[in-house]
DNA sequence: GTTAGCACTCATAGATGCTAAGTGCTAAAG
DNA sequence: CTTTAGCACTTAGCATCTATGAGTGCTAAC
């Protein structure tokens, strides 16, 4: 069991190594803390923690920093968010004062927000999308050739791609197929689509096309896309100042997970309980990510479900600062895409 | 007036440290020309390169590198083109052999393959866009709020926006105006399109609406997006390997530059008069460029105009392999994307 | 339990010396 | 006039050393 004042002690280590980077000597320490003991009084204590395993030296003797399981107590009993700065709140409401088309837009204008502010780097992801229903199917023809097709669903997301179109198919089936997307598919769960399309729907289509598989792909393949989870990465660039850059290899690995979208995924993983939760590198999976550490913070849009957005930057992050920044920051990313589905979402 | 000798010197200077990276000192160059001389005389003729500019020194007793002007001499007067490697040949086969449903596909592509060709960064420009002419205009409602307007030009550019309808526009006035623009400007080059939009255009349709300046946003929004030159950038993170990571900052500016297309315009200009044109760091007007160069490779598409595609890496770049690749890679782009204009754009 | 004092450790920065690679110059040879 | 051997000189890079300052753990006294 901690005595408080070795909480106090653990608590003002974090609070300076992730604000200023530098190893906290017991000197530097007394000087922060309201107390009126020594500095010989303090490092009893610091051996005490690091006892415990809470802190470590760098080398035999440097100032300490906080361990990987002294970050977890701190994240676990410790923090305290700080409030926003007046100036950071304003920068958040100017810079989402636009107007939008599309939902995608407002969320990838919040992982720019976000890096901006806090240079580190930003990830965000709309609302859930696995619950979003089919409301409309178009084949727009472009030429003798090509076809777009286009996807929407509630959820506010619209998908396209061209496609050329695949023989054995004349224009007059294909219409009568869209009908039949149109009354089988529009209004289901885009989870049901996609089942339906392997199961009911091939048979249906039989009637008018003989090999119906060559436009099930064309289907399936926007259907894809637009149940795909869509990430929006910002401040990409803030990983050099993070990472030690010895091993540019290293940083390119990182940069190929940030750009691929499965990665992410895997990386988010699923909303947390917790509104905000923290994940310390060696607690994630990858070994690039060891120095990192990543907050997420997830953010209800009523009956659109949930969306996330997150911060990956060093252990080191000053968290308090960070965790209060990322409460205020999901609220108003909240607030602007219910208003977005206010408009146009709901009818 | 260079003798043959000196130019022997001056190239065999630059293959060597375009290729090791290291000051050439009069020894290695011995070992590497098929002279008969000893190296004093080397020195003696290196004095008289210098004398002229052509090559420097690092530090009073170094080897010597290019100078700028060296460079530049070398590339106008020596440079040879060296063929390319059977296996890279083979990688630029194998990469293009897919299937593409739009011209973009294969211009990102590209500048995919040709910076894993090369470990440096590729820029690719489809061919141009300035006399492509508009085939098609459609608008395609998604729901009560939203419609995506679609347009396509000849040159196989597809273009699309989601928008929300302006107010005071219903949809039977929008038909109407629909079918004017299809009547007045579709099978226009878009410069005349643009033009139109601005002169007759506004009058024809106060017929039909009272204000129609929403409408034209929509349209020139549309318009601005497919009339613009798209550039795909790959191996970003290559520039990482050149810069000397001193700087970060410089580095997140470049990046930063990368992916501005204005600026990734004024980067490329015009296409040149030379299928291939080496562009050194201090003839670009941008400073964060100093140590970088710049090769740019034309090539045709027939009646579809010129495409570009460049390689931006160090300075001391090896030239004639990278040429040499460059004019074999130019042809084989200009090559599939003639195959593909063949399939789908003209009729 | 707390503190002063002290011996000890280590990162950092600056100084020193050595070596290998390279140069320019000079004087002699071709 | 060109070429060459030889030599004195310069420099980056590297390893080695030293002083300094910040920090520690421990002990003995309060």
């Amino acid at each position: 069991m901690l005595t408080k004042r070795q909480l106090l002690i653990l608590k003002e280590i974090v609070r300076l190594y992730t604000e200023y980077g530098q190893p906290v000597g017991s000197k530097k320490l007394l000087e922060q803390l309201p107390m009126h003991v020594s500095s010989a009084t303090v490092r009893n204590e610091m051996v005490h923690l690091e006892d415990m395993g809470l802190i470590e030296k760098t080398h035999l003797s440097s100032g300490r920093i906080p361990s990987m399981k002294g970050y977890r107590y701190y994240l676990d009993h410790l923090v305290e968010p700080s409030s926003v700065d007046a100036n950071d709140m304003a920068v958040i409401e100017t810079s989402f004062d636009q107007s939008y088309h599309e939902i995608d837009q407002i969320v990838a204008q919040s992982a720019k927000i976000l890096s901006s502010l806090t240079s580190y780097t930003a990830i965000s992801l709309g609302p859930e999308l696995k619950e979003a229903r089919l409301t409309g199917f178009r084949l727009v023809p472009l030429d003798n050739n090509q076809v777009m097709a286009i996807l929407v669903t509630d959820s506010g997301a619209v998908e396209n791609q061209i496609f050329s179109i695949p023989n054995g198919i004349d224009s007059d089936s294909l219409e009568k197929v869209i009908r039949i997307i149109n009354d089988e598919l529009v209004g289901l769960p885009l989870t049901k689509v996609i089942k339906k399309l392997h199961t009911s729907i091939p048979q249906l289509l039989t009637h008018y096309m003989i090999t119906p598989s060559g436009f099930l792909d064309i289907f399936g393949g926007v259907l894809k896309k637009a149940a795909q989870e869509r990430f929006y990465v910002g401040g990409k660039m803030n990983l050099i100042n993070t990472s030690t850059i010895k091993d540019v290899n290293q940083l390119k690995s990182l940069y190929a997970m940030i750009d691929k979208n499965d990665d992410l995924a895997k990386l988010l993983g699923e909303p947390a309980d917790q509104p905000i939760e923290v994940r310390l590198g060696d607690e994630m999976t990858n070994d690039l990510l060891k120095n990192f550490s990543l907050i997420t913070a997830t953010y209800n849009v009523s009956e659109h479900g949930r969306g996330m957005i997150a911060l990956l930057g060093p252990t080191s992050m000053p968290y308090s600062r960070m965790i209060g920044l990322l409460d205020v920051f999901r609220e108003e990313l909240a607030k602007k895409i219910t208003d977005y589905y206010a408009h146009f979402g709901d009818e």
